[in-house]
DNA sequence: CGCGTTCTTGACTAGAATCAATGCATGTGG
DNA sequence: CCACATGCATTGATTCTAGTCAAGAACGCG
């Protein structure tokens, strides 16, 4: 792509960038625990890519053939139904694993993978990350932990699908997505992703009309403030009260 | 529990008895790629357990500490929210892990384990079975591609539960309970579990009204057959059209 | 046989989807 | 710099799916 890489796809590293990005994988949950030669071999056995906002690590559907960890940038995970109506798993960030799941059980990738803002992933074929694997057990385990993790919480949502109006999932997707991408600015805490209306209902099961109707009915109250595709937290209490039901200490809703 | 027993819960076991669950744990995805010895000693370093119809192996919420190998009948995964609104996640039968996800990363079990129909199952402390990882790391592996698999199809009923209606996904409920639990008999498929309508509300996010509905129009269209707690699905093809939304042979609903 | 479940059906309601029209930013090119 | 196109957001009107509540029937068990 860039004149200096000699391969496409590939990025140039600097020893200090290399540096960094060992240090980021000394740090990746899915690493974790490795020696610094095993990092070191595991980090010899990747390939770097760049991937911009809007498109995709990979496309639904296709056969799982890589393995990526994110070195920067935020992905969404989306699966798409036959009619096109469009849900959003779950964001990965920096130091999470892409693709692991399916890697290593010839398996097609069961949603699409999209940039939401500008990113950077190490990527490693499913042969080598299989080999990597066998070579560390600590991987394996590394990677059970981690998918166990993301099953429960995965699990978590589908009660809350099931069960929960959609007022209350909207709340908890922005107190979650805070955790996750929130920044801390004068008058409360501001989501650092480009985040519209649609998105939202993609989180939450909905539609984009609704999402609006909630988020109006906030920003009158005071609990959130927005611009186009920004959001900002001002009133994380009222938010979580509504998420958890709990009494509320302003009249919101109606 | 039973005089015999010389510890509680802990079945007695003769010789042959025990050679069939050699058998079985070889043949379970867990344990798949172990050798004879290395089966003997996971077998070894277990305990037994029996649990009744109605009764649970473990509840949601309680400090994950056990790992538990089914050898018999079938069991459910619920979770229930604050307000006891309750969801069926998956079921479980023969051979499947229990809590696998949970036992190595201090959690408490996301979901309750309720027994369906009479079950047995090996029994391993979390250490224990955290130890058997480090020595056999193709459990670790095989533990992984298991969670994953359970990952994926989680992923596809969340789509499902965000963008079909009822109809659908009661449709997809009662297909997938053929593939696991289904017994041919004249004029059909038997779901061979107590299945009410509150159960199938529950696998599918809706209430027992509408699932009873529903049931009544395939009945009507003769779709299926039911009594109580009971179900035969008659015309699988139809059902799956309605699952699919592929173009039906005789118009149903409505 | 009586009792507790489970199941069915009807009437009514409400939450949310759908559709349509319009307003508001943002970026673009003449 | 303005006119315009484009994509995002708001709001209202309307429809409809599915939830709620109530009453009673059917079934199975002790």
């Amino acid at each position: 792509m860039q004149g200096r890489c000699r391969r496409a796809n590939i990025l140039p590293m600097s020893h200090e960038k290399r540096e960094k990005i060992l240090r980021l994988l000394a740090d990746a949950p899915f690493f974790r625990g490795l020696s610094e030669e095993e990092l070191v071999a595991a980090l010899n056995s990747s390939t770097r890519k760049r991937v911009e906002k809007g498109s995709f690590y990979f496309h639904q559907g296709e056969e799982a053939s890589k393995f990526y960890l994110l070195t920067g940038g935020r992905v969404r995970l989306t699966q798409i139904n036959a009619e096109g109506h469009q849900v959003i798993m779950t964001h990965l960030g920096t130091g999470d694993g892409l693709g692991i799941i399916v890697a290593l059980s010839k398996m097609k990738y069961p949603v699409s993978a999209e940039v939401v803002s500008g990113s950077t992933a190490l990527v490693w074929s499913a042969e080598r990350i299989f080999e990597l694997m066998e070579h560390y057990p600590r991987l394996s385990l590394n990677g059970l932990k981690l998918v166990a993790r993301r099953f429960s919480s995965l699990q978590e949502r589908y009660r809350e699908l099931a069960t929960e109006r959609v007022e209350r999932r909207v709340a908890r997707a922005l107190i979650r997505l805070a955790r996750q991408a929130g920044v801390t600015v004068d008058g409360g805490v501001l989501l650092d992703l480009p985040l519209s209306r649609q998105d939202l209902a993609e989180m939450t099961g909905t539609t984009l009309f609704t999402v609006s109707r909630i988020c109006s009915r906030w920003e009158q109250g005071a609990l959130i403030s927005t611009s186009r595709e920004k959001m900002v937290i001002r009133d994380k209490q009222q938010l979580t009260a509504i998420a958890e039901d709990l009494p509320q200490v302003w009249p919101v809703s109606q």
